[in-house]
DNA sequence: GCAAAAGTGTTAAACCTACACCCATGA
DNA sequence: TCATGGGTGTAGGTTTAACACTTTTGC
């Protein structure tokens, strides 16, 4: 086998969600090239690991935060993308519910952050394409796939939804037309709990029914949004 | 920067379609492993060449096809996947329209061929699972953008289209509501010419306006079809 | 004139869109 | 009682789905 030398890495963009904002979790570099800057958590793959399992170690290691759903985003290969080496770079794409959302103590609270996405820094090597990237495909999932959900706790308001929904997308929703389309797919639960936010009306809590989705799924079925 | 000894490939899944068939190429292996096994297109990316640099240029060695629409699909790295070394592979999915179908004299004919998706033989490496990966891209994407024309010839009837969208989502068309539906769309130039087949009505040749379908793209048009 | 493929319209049902008022609570 | 956010229905327009006969040609 011919001579080759490119090193492999994982980066992780990983979106939380709180308080109609959407946020990216980003880790400050402590070493060159790109020193002090903020960066995507990742790194190199090791010889004996799977991609998904380098970048699982990657964001426990550097973040502590728990993942709620991950998958491949794009790989970018670009020969000067980083300054040293030439380093291919495996993305994922991963989200995380509020309850996961805080930084854990064990990491260094000051070297890992959320980003609001609308106020990012200026970011290490090409990772702000990364992000853009990102952001394309959690808009465009979000309409034909159920990934909301992990991007919410797991019981929720409908306005939890629906802001979710209109913040990620940038665009106004009917409040009725909404529910009525949702509330329709028969995939969610409505508890007997209500919530009373302090002010206004008391409403009422919902639970994704993942186990009824995927039978719906399977039946034929398609997450539609417009 | 620690030490990784982990090797980078490309591959391609080259589509093309005729006569109601829709085929990949394929080559076949001349050294170990898996050596007179059929793999897809590809190899090593090199040190100073960007991924699809590399994706273009193994395409042309080995295949001698032009390639008509290229996009990256997705990134395989099993750790047992090549049984050498540890190999990543980066793989693309392209078409091809029947106008660059035939394979060149100037490549051993034996050695590239076009297969039948239906009639595969055993692969080498992952290959049948990178296949199958992008069969479900093909699939996906024929109902949201107009890729569909990337697998016909320049100028088309109206039935190849019907036919080719048969054949690819394995389901039967309404051609009163297909045609209604894609002329409806605006994209598609009817040009002043009949092709008779020998038996039959003759029928009328068409042409993709792709100018056209950006323009409407810019403005908001979705291609979206069922 | 017959076999073969091309071309064409209508109707009912489903779905989408726009739109505004009452309800339950806390302060 | 007022401010706040939650919850609800209807009507018009658009889109989809189902469906079959006529046209043009070669043999």
């Amino acid at each position: 086998m011919v001579h080759q030398n490119i090193k492999v890495a994982v980066d992780g963009v990983v979106f939380g969600y709180k308080d109609n904002i959407l946020s990216v979790l980003l880790i400050k570099r402590d070493i060159p090239p790109f020193q002090e800057y903020w960066a995507l958590p990742g790194g190199l793959v090791k010889e004996e690991e799977s991609l998904e399992a380098a970048v699982e170690r990657e964001l426990k290691e550097e973040t502590n935060v728990t993942i709620d759903y991950l998958e491949q985003l794009y790989s970018f290969g670009e020969v000067g993308r980083d300054p040293r080496n030439r380093v291919i770079s495996i993305t994922y794409f991963g989200l995380v519910k509020p309850e996961h959302y805080t930084i854990k103590a064990d990491t260094d609270a000051n070297d890992v952050q959320w980003f609001d996405i609308q106020e990012l820094p200026a970011l290490a090597f090409d990772h702000t394409t990364i992000i853009e990237a990102a952001k394309e495909r959690l808009k465009n999932k979000l309409t034909y796939e159920p990934i909301g959900f992990d991007l919410l706790a797991t019981k929720f308001l409908f306005s939890d939804l629906e802001k979710l929904y209109t913040t990620i997308l940038e665009k106004k929703i009917d409040r009725r037309n909404f529910r009525k389309k949702i509330l329709g797919f028969g995939i969610l639960e409505e508890l007997d709990e209500k919530v009373s936010e302090g002010r206004g009306r008391p409403a009422n809590l919902f639970k994704f029914n993942k186990k009824q989705y995927f039978m719906l799924k399977e039946k034929g079925f398609l997450f539609d949004i417009k």
